[in-house]
DNA sequence: CTTAATTCGGATAACATTGTCCGAAATAGA
DNA sequence: TCTATTTCGGACAATGTTATCCGAATTAAG
């Protein structure tokens, strides 16, 4: 459904948040461990992060990443790595799909993307860390 | 959401489904004129197909392929080339992500590929055939 | 000022997916 | 039987994704 790279992104979000306290940082060595990731590639990630305006950066010693300071959905972060397909783009890869011009999947799965994006763009990252702070809830294994 | 390969699978499939009459057989340059795919790669899924027992095909002039003689639902067309991760992979990623040991986003996704896995199993290809032939829904562009 | 810890940025490697090419096997029809 | 047409199967090329490596820039602290 998602990138690799966009799973790591949502893992890295829901798990700053998570933690968040103040304007606290967490490094890339904790975060990678926190959500058992590869340290390198999810540098990149954090990156992309970063430039998307999604997490704000600060280098050097007791640097590290923290969560920008607002209300972040879902749904940015999927756009922000994946891009917008997964809401917009055809079932069956047609370039021109729509009411007018439908493909024959077009009405059942107009209904699943509405439900999908319904769901990424209601749910925000503080409304997943609760679990993960009580401890029943995972983000790794 | 599907890979290209599996685009092109759905297509095939429903394309066939929209011209059958009594056995008659569709080749490899109709079918992949018929829904804009690029000819060899075409021709490999419709080898996994025929492997998958989805198509039956004959060699020699006047060869081709059409559907075999049962209905056809989109979930075996799917799970054929894609696998069954679409309707059974956490959305995180994690390999152990249940309702005992479940990732943050563990309910509103269950509810997503539930919606997906019941559009996939109910809806067969004859479901879908109908606009190819009365020209309201189209295969490519 | 120096050192150590950290993020940043570019290059590159490993792997998967998508796509092409070509000869072999099968087969209908002349 | 011969030929033309088709699917089959393997090798390979092109592209995209995932992942690693390393040096540069930044910065807190001694």
């Amino acid at each position: 459904m998602f990138s690799k790279a966009c799973e790591y992104a949502l893992k890295i979000m829901i798990y700053l948040c998570s933690i968040q306290e103040e304007g606290k940082l967490a490094g890339l060595k904790d975060i990678s461990k926190a959500i058992g990731s590869p340290e390198a590639f999810t540098a990149k990630i954090l990156q992309q992060l970063v430039r998307s305006e999604l997490l704000q950066s600060l280098r050097g010693p007791t640097g590290g990443f923290k969560l920008a300071n607002r209300p972040i959905t879902l749904l940015e972060v999927v756009t922000a790595i994946d891009g917008e397909g997964i809401v917009k783009k055809c079932v069956l890869g047609l370039d021109e799909c729509s009411g007018d011009h439908p493909c024959p999947a077009h009405d059942k799965f107009v209904a699943i993307r509405d439900h999908l994006k319904g769901v990424l763009t209601t749910t925000q990252l503080v409304d997943l860390k609760g679990g993960i702070i009580e401890g029943n809830r995972f983000l790794k294994l």
